[in-house]
DNA sequence: CCATCTTTGTGCACGCGTTCACAAAGACAT
DNA sequence: ATGTCTTTGTGAACGCGTGCACAAAGATGG
């Protein structure tokens, strides 16, 4: 779910596929792990293992980067750790704002990831007046009038959008026209953003919905199969009474 | 196309691609909104706009659905809702348990999502001790003791960890055992799990890492691009002095 | 009843991502 | 040195997802 690829079809080894963009991060927190047991070299087999993927899909990864393994040897664990963190720009800093603390905002200003990985949050943001001046993981919140000023003077490109759906778009312009060109956000809802701005969404109600589908139709199949012997484990679940919310339309 | 199903050997939830799957809550998101408005129908390219995809998939993705438009006019909305509704398993209860209750598990606790979508929050779980009884979001959490009973009783088959990520394998060990078959997993790590349970993952970290790479190759073009007239916003977050953290071991 | 207009449903082609399978590269022992 | 053994790096095939472009289907008006 890369952005428009308007520009210039990568004409040479910049051209790092999107899919193992996504999984860098995998690596890099599997290799950081290693690194901490002071576990000098892994081969292609151990890593894939430890990163939850296929050991060929890891070799072709890292060969998008270059050729930093050893035959007969593996990766070397330390030099690898750099490398990844370069290419995914983590050997600088970078400010960040996250709008709106409600709990979910208050949740992500503590986490602890955040720091962690170069990730440093610059400011915290709430529209609520009454939250202004109190602190959140130890950061002061302050007021949605000082968002242009705080992005400016910390030269904050990511933001976090932790707002209610309703004020997302909002909050989105307003970051992007501060000068802002890469958001993640929380809030179920599809940001609009001109070119050039990167939009990530973490939706929880999604993945959940996700989850529903394959979970019923495990229960479908299931239940096609062993239609004679339910499982015992079964209570009450499967019953279709409180289907409250039934069509209400009927098909034409 | 108007010869019936001869063309499809498995008619129903059998053909739906995955990434589909992943598209319908955008959709039905979009559509709950409409029919809030009482709008009746809404045409393949308003409601791709509203969803923020491209008008020829969405058509697509409603035909594996079946043929629920009608030429000419569109699709009509409550109908829409209902069948996508349906597809996902909406149409039934969903009780899930979240398991950690720390500040990020007590901002899904609030969540609202959760309910809106016939997704039950149907206990919270905490391995700390003077945690137990203490009410979050209305609802009393309770010891990791009571899992595998809270399980049980409740017939859940959804779960969420939010737990550290040291617990996160061990909670998912158990909650598999108990029977759950769907995790939805916000802690750093790799779950482990059997054939059979569907894992998702939503990861922060990762997902601020991704946006990092592209802010970074986005900084490089616009260097290499004006190399000779930089931008007059730029502070000072360029400059590459603060690689504190360099290499340290070096390339063979 | 026919003509026209709108919008769906989909055949087709293309590009990305995944996986297999293997030759090449290097380590290591003799 | 030479041979063997391990593991990388990658060519090639395949499958999935996307988007175009258009014919078919139905509405609408005369």
């Amino acid at each position: 779910m890369a952005t428009g690829r308007t520009h210039r079809p990568a004409t040479r080894s910049r051209g790092i596929p999107e899919a193992t963009v996504a999984r860098l991060p995998l690596y890099l927190r599997a290799l950081t792990a290693l690194s901490e047991r002071s576990v000098p070299t892994v081969s292609s087999e151990e890593l894939a293992a430890a990163a939850g993927v296929n050991s060929a899909k890891l070799r072709k990864d890292f060969s998008y980067l270059g050729s930093y393994g050893t035959r007969g040897v593996g990766y070397d664990v330390e030099y690898l750790v750099y490398q990844i963190s370069r290419e995914l720009g983590l050997t600088q800093d970078w400010p960040v704002v996250i709008v709106g603390i409600g709990n979910l905002g208050a949740a992500l200003a503590n986490y602890g990831g955040f720091a962690s990985r170069g990730f440093r949050v610059a400011a915290l943001i709430d529209a609520d007046p009454g939250m202004a001046g109190k602190p959140v993981a130890g950061i002061p919140v302050q007021h949605t009038d000082e968002l242009e000023k705080i992005i400016q003077d910390n030269g904050v490109s990511i933001g976090v959008i932790a707002t209610p759906a309703g004020a997302a778009q909002q909050v989105c312009d307003r970051l992007v026209a501060a000068g802002v060109t890469s958001i993640l956000n929380f809030a179920p809802t599809v940001l609009n953003v001109p070119e050039g701005v990167d939009v990530r969404k973490v939706d929880l109600s999604i993945e959940l919905q996700i989850l529903a589908f394959h979970e019923q139709r495990k229960a479908g199949e299931e239940a096609a199969a062993e239609a004679a012997v339910p499982a015992a484990a079964r209570k009450e679940s499967t019953d279709q009474g409180p289907d409250g919310d039934v069509p209400a339309v009927m098909p034409a």
